[in-house]
DNA sequence: TCAAAAGTGTTCTAGCTACACCCATGG
DNA sequence: CCATGGGTGTAGCTAGAACACTTTTGA
């Protein structure tokens, strides 16, 4: 019984949500498009091992935040051998465009090619945990550059929830919260003018539950 | 490279939240308390086979909710072989009584006994889960009888999230999110008198997430 | 002076908390 | 009639949504 593991790794590219694929050269499932992974080393844990498998095999050492998202262990998910798979979820900063291999590219999450084996299954749940904690963690971090405005953090909100975000209430929650704070720099207007945009960068760069919102907390869990 | 299902297996037995453990009989680990579980099969997922575990070996057969907790996979977790594990949360009502084997035992989950290989942290996860997902969702089914008077309920809450909870605002909550329905029936009042208790069950047997409350939600979700 | 983009002020509301008060029973 | 436990009414608070309005730039 082998051991794999598997990274669903998105990165906000061209205001679209992606994943990073690789076609795969042999059978099964020749031609269709895999998740990054490989089998579980014998002297290594999940999570290092899927770190160690996307600086080998697609040279991506820009990962911003990693999580495991569950195991999937239906007996035929594929062919032939029993592989129980270990499936993370890896999130890239927008800013980061690390080279990837010539077999990898990165797709829309919306449309996929066609995909191996269960991979299609795991990038569902990796975009509904990224969509699940964007709005009640500080986990844009992982999505956003150093520094940046409220309007193109709204954006990368935008692409990621697949709905529209209000610029105004996105930069009120965030800093009520203290989860942003400003830089007291400015970013130059575009082309057409504006106003200059305040930059804003993330107060913590590690995952954090910024919503305790969950009713039946303890009674006053004051600060 | 082995694979192994793990079920920290929680009740509310005596207005405690307890954990179902065996003794182990054999080294490693001699006399300490391990989780039930066991090998996975080779023609099963891992939920398939962490509830055949609980029937065969404990002879544990009315588990209201099962989810994954995650992987355990240290290389180092159980001595001399790689066993990769996949824990799993599971919940008996309080009203069941399940008989189990002499090797084991219930435990309240705050003071465990000595514990074998990783499970107190798995035991730990499943503490944690149980009180994140109580607030948020309807997982008070699992826990409960299926008919209860609200401070029943609350005693329950108050046994698993380890603070104080208000009977008052529990049931307005709940009723409002349509998660408690009236029996319309009553309960006789205790020996020291007392108005007698209305009667609730659960609208829904099984997991739903009831307090969608996480902000950034899309713009009029209406009903 | 105008358009564009950013940011602030203000109002509205849902949902939860707190607490007072009323109800039904046993002794 | 009183103690005990259960249930309801209601006021207040907080956080977020919506939207109007002001600020700062380029042309």
């Amino acid at each position: 019984m082998g051991h794999e593991v598997l990274a669903a790794v998105l990165q906000i590219r061209d205001d679209t949500l992606q994943v990073l694929l690789w076609q795969r050269a042999q059978q099964p499932d020749l031609d269709r498009w895999a998740l990054p992974g490989g089998r579980l080393g014998a002297t290594e844990d999940v999570q290092t091992s899927v770190l160690r498998q996307l600086a080998d095999k697609v040279d991506l050492r820009e990962v911003a935040h990693v999580e495991q998202l569950g195991v999937f262990s239906a007996p035929d998910r594929v062919p032939g051998i029993r592989l129980v798979a270990t499936a993370f979820l890896g999130l890239v900063r927008c800013d980061a465009d690390p080279t990837v291999p010539a077999d990898t590219r990165w797709h829309p999450v919306a449309e996929l090619p066609p995909t191996a084996f269960d991979h299609a299954a795991i990038v569902r749940d990796a975009r509904e945990r990224l969509r699940a904690k964007l709005s009640y963690t500080n986990l844009g971090f992982a999505l956003a550059p150093d520094e940046f405005t409220v309007s193109a953090l709204r954006d990368l909100y935008v692409s990621a929830l697949g709905h529209p975000v209000s610029a105004t209430n996105l930069q009120r929650v965030l800093a009520r919260r203290g989860v942003l704070v400003p830089t007291g720099r400015v970013a130059p207007p575009g082309p057409a003018g504006g106003r200059p945009a305040a930059l804003f960068r993330f107060a913590e760069r590690h995952l954090r539950v910024t919503d305790a919102s969950a009713v039946l907390r303890p009674p006053s869990a004051a600060e």
